[in-house]
DNA sequence: TTAAAACTATAAAGCTACTATAAGGTCAAT
DNA sequence: ATTGACCTTATAGTAGCTTTATAGTTTTAA
């Protein structure tokens, strides 16, 4: 299989299947005599992979840790866990940041209407005024 | 007042202020004789009305965009409302996509406890497996 | 058969919003 | 005279790709 049969199947583009060898989380492909890039079914496998960890938003360092513990099968898997577990609370985290800030543009946006001028803007009036408690 | 007066002022670091300007977003101040950059008040102002909008989430173009809006003060400011309801939109679906993922990888978590070893487990086969509905 | 289209390769730059580092000039105090 | 705190510019690094440039190869259509 070439480089670009590999993206189709999984999905992505070809740079970034380069981008993830370079990055040593795709093991080097056997090369024909033209230089051409080969594929088997174990880099597919290993590309959806990375693929489905960063759809669950895990980062490439994280996957590398996660493919350091796949490579020594026989620990035990206190370490996978606790990894997800810092990621959900990461998690959890960004969405109370979030919320916390979507409350604050809402009452923002409701200190104006359109029917106003640029100079009385109630937004960047209160953009400007800067009674915002940090955090 | 000079640089790091300034950043101090407003708590940023110095290159931060810099950076700033040489993005357009805080205009070039006056020079003393050797070179250092000398700052008013007015900077002072422009520079905490950016790092409040920073603090809202809003990216440096749509800074430069209600800045654009702040130096022609008698246009109606429907522009600047309507910039903050897609920021508001946006955050609202960042929330909404971190929570689906908060679900999935409490889910993916749950398959698993702490008494196995790598190669029996549940989250790394969970991921493998790959049943994600994607977004 | 040849020319264009589609694919592959590498290397380097661009994106965001800074942060950090390097190498050096200026100024006040000791 | 030298230490330390401050200032200057320029450049590189961060994350995770995407884009661009330049060039070689293979496939397909005329």
């Amino acid at each position: 299989m070439r480089i670009g049969q590999l993206a189709q199947l999984v999905g992505v583009e070809t740079q970034t299947i380069r981008f993830y060898e370079q990055q040593g989380l795709l093991p080097p492909p056997d090369r024909q005599d033209n230089g051409y890039r080969v594929y088997t079914e174990k880099h597919g496998e290993g590309l959806a992979f990375i693929r489905r960890c960063r759809m669950l938003g895990l980062s490439l360092a994280e996957i590398h840790e996660l493919q350091s513990y796949q490579d020594d099968p026989h620990q035990p898997c206190t370490a996978v866990n606790a990894l997800l577990d810092d990621h959900i609370s990461h998690v959890r985290s960004q969405i109370t940041a979030l919320q916390a800030l979507e409350k604050q543009l809402v009452s923002l946006r409701a200190s104006c209407n359109d029917d106003r001028e640029v100079e009385a803007c109630g937004v960047l009036a209160g953009i400007s005024e800067g009674n915002m408690h940090q955090q």
